[in-house]
DNA sequence: TTTCTCGCT
DNA sequence: TCTGTGAGCGAGAAAT
């Protein structure tokens, strides 16, 4: 077609089915759903860029009853109100539409269909072929020689006239009268009585028309069409009208309007930076102008003299600049800072007399140093000799405990979400920044994280006091950072003899497996693929296949899948054997060793204060926080981990902290009471819950009782405990109300919990952590659940993970308080490892003991198992 | 980069 | 009646 094309976009048919596309849930982190927005917006973009259309214009429906509605009171009557969840989008696909300059058009009283109607006949009498972009049948009535129809959602389909006589059997000017005769339940067109798709078909195809059936009605040979037609003539017309599409609008055809033109970079940008569209941002990044704060790189006296004068303030602020270094840890080189009041400037951190004063003003306790990530900037820095002291401020830790659920707290993120700033990509390399990077393009994405920080602290602090969020950030997230870093600092010794002999041993045993599985498979094939192994167990020996995998529907091969089919057959058994070896050498035999700094000889872990929701602490690189111990194999791993000549290891670890923590925060009398005598707890649960059973089969009713009672804390359901327990839901459910039956506070608090969090969206710690539950009231059934399951488990978990972070905070000011060489160097959740000088190694378990157990101030004690080794593994 | 699997509390 | 049904993490390998 060489003639100018017009799209025609049918918006409410799109929004529709953007909304109802099998997707995943999308919501913004502040819980706007944004599943339909997103549809609708992809359509577009798509539509713009595969169709190149001249003109483009977006149909939308204009609130109000239409002449449909006085027509015929019950049009659309069936129809639900639009979902709230819907609704809330709409104002958001407006400004799309505004954002990316396409016109939207709508007619009071009248619907979509009848603007594009009216606008696709005036298209063509213009000359014009217009092409109305819709998934809607109704449609098919306008197609002519100049009007077609696209359907996007079946791979760009389109339809002229020969087309739709092929799907719909008849023209296009008989769309009208198809419906008219069969009706619409959607929008509760009656249609005649009696006659469906297929009659109407029919009827049409015979008589050309609905007015030619009326005529012709005693032709008819089947009798309920023709009695349908004799008796109900007025409801067929209507039917016929509703049906009908207006050409005949008052709207003109303004072809200036409609002009495809370049969006507006700028809202769009923001637009979708305001609904997280994370790659969609990016793509329409350099749209935004970045207004960089200007700052002047400062040297020799100058720098020093600034610096020094910040010492007189009551704060400042500073961005750093990062050289890589050994495992990619970072070194700082560069900054910019700040005061309270004044200009930014530069320093070159890399010169000797400028980097002393900048060290002393580090340390000044009467100036607040400002910073995202103190940790980071503390660690960089300490090569240097360059040691932050309180009083610090860091906003990534504002901005983590005012939303722990987002997840990141990069900089770039804040920046971008809160101020509409698009930081430019970091200055990073490996090399030493300066003289190697250009001081401008350094100085500048310096100055602009220096800004941005600064805005962000402005914005975060007021928002943590709101929060009631002040405390926990001054009593444990800001003391804790020392804590972290000393123990990324200090590290663990690993044993890499040790790790090597393993490697070899394990590296024999997986040749052994591997020949034995290919026997067993009858093929050679890589066994760490679960594609290929899925095809030789299920395919090729036709295995009984359990369970399909969630993203992508292949058949699972993962754990209780092979240990289902190992009873009966070898393959399976020989897969979990292999697998178990290679996933303890990949994962840690052989990648412990790699970790070793070749300067300390011991390896530095990450200790993430951000890294999880409730405020547990992750580890990372490596994770040390799971390193094997239940199985044997596995557990000998621990033994590579080994003290310094001279030091010892000592592991403290909270006993059934989780639920004491439930305990104190339900006040169920029977938890408390089990709790202050010291029992067993699962033991305790099991004879509450199974009574007399428990006493003739204490094991096995004690460890069903431990399902219940971990169950419990994480939201369990009959169908989870069922299957755990390999039971019956039936049995399942009567189990848990029988636990409830018994520890009645519980219950109660857990309603009390999600009660609150229904309230207020959020849920909190004993201390005060808030965790936000946006997903509380949707209508999502397993996003809610989800939702429900999280508000019941943060509070328990998030206040486990207050308490030792507490402990360790005690912990490391009595080491430095009495001098004590011991030091804290891995945490996993209710455990903290130490490795200390044998001869404090008495006094220092009496104090860690100490610390540990007078750190929450429960109703009931908190208890610490104390053991002390040669190596992680034989600890006694 | 995403998916699957699996190590820990 | 059924849906899908236990929290929080990080890492390696394969597939995309």
């Amino acid at each position: 077609m060489s003639c100018k094309r017009l799209y025609l976009i049918d918006g409410m048919s799109h929004i529709y089915r953007a909304y109802y596309a099998p997707m995943q849930r999308l919501s913004t982190s502040k819980g706007l759903p944004t599943n339909a927005i997103f549809g609708f917006t992809t359509m577009l973009r798509k539509l713009i860029e595969e169709q190149k259309p001249d003109y483009i214009g977006v149909a939308l429906d204009v609130e109000g009853p239409t002449v449909r509605h006085e027509m015929y009171e019950s049009y659309k009557a069936t129809r639900k109100p639009m979902p709230e969840d819907l609704v809330r989008q709409i104002p958001y696909i407006l400004r799309v539409c505004e954002a990316f300059r396409v016109p939207m058009i709508g007619f009071s009283g009248y619907e979509a269909d009848d603007v594009i109607g009216t606008l696709s006949r005036k298209a063509a009498d213009q000359g014009l072929a217009a092409i109305i972009v819709t998934s809607d049948k109704d449609m098919f009535q306008l197609v002519s020689d100049h009007t077609l129809v696209l359907d996007p959602r079946k791979d760009n389909l389109l339809l002229d006239a020969a087309k739709v006589v092929e799907k719909m059997g008849v023209k296009p000017e008989q769309i009208a009268d198809l419906l008219g005769l069969m009706g619409d339940t959607i929008d509760n067109i009656p249609g005649a009585p009696g006659v469906g798709e297929k009659g109407a078909k029919e009827l049409i195809q015979t008589f050309g028309s609905i007015e030619n059936c009326l005529k012709n009605w005693d032709k008819v040979k089947k009798k309920t069409y023709r009695e349908s037609l004799r008796d109900n003539a007025e409801l067929i017309r209507m039917s016929y009208d509703l049906a009908t599409i207006r050409r005949d609008l008052p709207i003109d055809l303004d072809l200036d309007a409609l002009v495809l033109s370049e969006p507006d970079g700028k809202a769009v940008f923001e637009l979708f930076a305001e609904l997280e569209f994370k790659s969609l941002v990016n793509e329409f990044r350099g749209a935004l102008k970045v207004e960089a704060p200007s700052a002047e790189w400062l040297s020799g006296e100058a720098a020093s003299d600034f610096l020094s004068s910040l010492g007189a303030q009551e704060c400042f602020y500073f961005a750093l600049g990062f050289r890589r270094g050994i495992f990619s840890r970072r070194v700082a080189e560069a900054v910019c800072v700040q005061g309270e009041t004044g200009s930014p400037a530069l320093v070159n951190l890399q010169d000797q007399p400028v980097r002393d004063v900048w060290a002393r003003l580090m340390q000044n306790p009467a100036v607040a140093k400002i910073c995202w990530d103190v940790k980071l900037a503390q660690l960089s820095q300490e090569g240097r000799d360059i040691h932050l002291a309180p009083r610090v401020e860091d906003p990534m830790l504002m901005a983590f405990l005012t939303a722990s659920h987002i997840g990141d707290y990069s900089l770039r993120r804040w920046a971008l979400d809160e101020l509409r700033v698009a930081l430019s990509e970091p200055v990073e390399s490996d090399q030493a920044l300066l003289p190697e990077q250009p001081r401008e393009a350094l100085g500048t994405h310096l100055a602009s994280e220096q800004d941005a920080l600064r805005r962000l602290f402005a914005l975060l602090s007021p928002r943590l006091e709101e929060m009631g969020l002040r405390k926990v950030y001054e009593e444990i997230e800001l003391p804790l950072i020392p804590v972290l870093a000393e123990m990324e600092r200090v590290g663990v010794k690993i044993d890499r003899a040790m790790l090597a002999e393993m490697s070899g041993k394990m590296e024999q045993e997986l040749e052994q497996i591997t020949q034995r599985i290919y026997a067993a498979a009858g093929t050679e094939f890589n066994i760490n693929s679960t594609k290929q192994l899925a095809e030789i167990l299920f395919e090729k020996l036709n295995l009984p296949s359990a369970r399909k995998t969630r993203k992508t529907g292949g058949y699972s091969t993962d754990q209780a899948v092979l240990e289902e089919l190992a009873v009966s057959y070898e393959l399976p058994r020989l897969i979990l054997d292999y697998r178990q070896i290679a996933k303890l050498k990949s994962t840690y035999v052989d990648a412990l060793p790699g970790l070793i700094h070749p300067q300390t000889g011991r390896v530095h872990a990450s200790f993430n204060q951000t890294g999880a929701a409730t405020g547990r602490i992750s580890s990372s690189d490596p994770n040390l926080q799971n390193i094997p111990i239940r199985t044997e194999l596995g557990r000998l791993i621990r033994a590579a981990f080994v003290p310094d000549a001279g030091n010892v290891l000592i592991s403290a670890d909270y006993s059934q902290v989780e639920l004491r923590v439930l305990a104190h925060l339900s006040g169920d009398p029977v938890l408390i009471e089990a709790f202050r005598r010291n029992q067993d707890i699962h033991t305790r649960t099991a004879e509450e819950v199974f009574g007399e059973a428990a006493r003739q089969n204490p094991s096995e009713f004690r460890r069903r009782a431990k399902v219940i009672n971990f169950g419990i804390i994480y939201g369990l359901s009959a169908f989870g405990l069922a299957r755990q327990l390999g039971i019956s839901r039936e049995e399942g459910q009567a189990f848990i109300d029988a636990y409830f039956e018994r520890y009645q506070g519980v219950r109660v608090w857990l309603d009390k919990t999600l009660e609150e969090a229904r309230k207020t969206g959020r849920v909190r710690t004993l201390f005060g952590r808030v965790r936000p539950i946006p997903d509380i009231l949707t209508r999502d059934y397993n996003a809610r659940n989800f939702a429900e399951r999280t508000a019941l488990n943060s509070p328990i978990q998030g206040t486990a993970a207050d308490i030792i972070k507490l402990a360790m905070i005690r912990i490391y000011r009595a080491f430095k308080n009495r001098g004590f060489s011991a030091k804290i160097t891995i945490q996993v959740h209710d455990e903290l490892v130490l490795e200390v000088p044998e001869a404090e190694s008495e006094e220092v378990q009496n104090l860690v003991r100490h610390e540990m157990e007078n750190a929450g101030a429960l109703d009931v004690p908190l208890v610490v198992d104390l053991t002390a080794g040669k190596n992680w593994k034989d600890m006694k």
